[in-house]
DNA sequence: TTGACTCCCATAAAATCCCATGATAACCCA
DNA sequence: TGGGTTATCATGGGATTTTATGGGAGTCAA
């Protein structure tokens, strides 16, 4: 698999440890590295987590901003000083920095949801209203979507 | 064949395996991996289901918008998050997540209903009475289907 | 020594593999 | 054309592997 896709929530346990599931870990060695790419993201309370090609592309997208250097450096020095490599074990798990934890309000348990290019590390609950209000979001927005995917207004037979 | 036509009842076993239909599974071959991607229906209560070729549309469609949009994180999640890549086994059968299964309604049998690009999965009787209000819409809007496609009142549409 | 971080092993549950069966559909040939 | 033989397919169930998770023991630095 190339992409994060589905949800699984996964525990944390006493030392720290939460294990990346193994889906997941597939998506990531195929992009090079045994390890994950974190941040605290910049629109919500959570974690973007991401292989080689996440951070390369982020790389590239600050390139193509042709911003003033000191533009860009700010923005790479917000991006970057607060992300962290994490090499997993061999049981495929991370211990998580608790910047992070904080961040995302993390106790015991953490959803990760799969989003195509990244994903994403939730406090479970949070990710579930976050969800709800997405779909919502999602059917406002259905026209951006090819016409493969169910989201007529009209529900036509034709699709 | 390379589009997803008719449709059948299978069985989900005690340990909640079904059969993805052959004709079905050539399709999915044809299109460069053996196994399905599933997801529940915006618009019903059913899965849709297709393979690599839906879901390059659908992540192409995401990747054109910017990476740190706030929509954008909303879309992909509402799209990708219950999206689930499903490997299935030598005898073409895969395990269904708790969560379609609740979305769909299932129990112990599916109807594997063939529409194109794509197929659904429904509960057998909600695909039944789908069925009856999807042929009065069809013959509504026959005039959108081309001159060869006969839908006249007395010939029954093939099935 | 204490705490943070590994590595390694144990275990239970879930997913997957592998083989067997019966039913249906496809094939073949006199 | 009809009857028998072969494939193919959906399904059941035992055996094996993978996965998430707990915890012991070793390493290193402050």
């Amino acid at each position: 698999m190339n992409i994060f896709l589905s949800n699984t929530i996964n525990k944390i346990d006493a030392k720290g440890r939460v294990s990346i599931p193994s889906q997941f870990r597939s998506v990531l060695e195929n992009q090079g590295f045994a390890g994950v790419y974190l941040y605290p993201s910049f629109t919500s309370q959570s974690i973007d987590g991401g292989g080689e090609s996440l951070i390369n592309q982020i790389a590239q997208s600050i390139e193509k901003m042709q911003l003033f250097a000191e533009e860009t450096d700010a923005l790479a020095t917000a991006l970057f000083s607060e992300t962290y490599q994490l090499n997993y074990d061999q049981d495929g798990r991370v211990s998580l920095p608790e910047s992070l934890m904080i961040h995302a309000g993390l106790k015991d348990k953490v959803t990760f949801a799969g989003i195509g290019q990244k994903f994403q590390m939730w406090e479970p609950s949070a990710f579930e209203s976050f969800k709800n209000d997405a779909r919502v979001k999602a059917l406002q927005n259905r026209d951006l979507i090819g016409p493969s995917v169910n989201f007529s207004k009209n529900n036509k037979v034709k699709e």
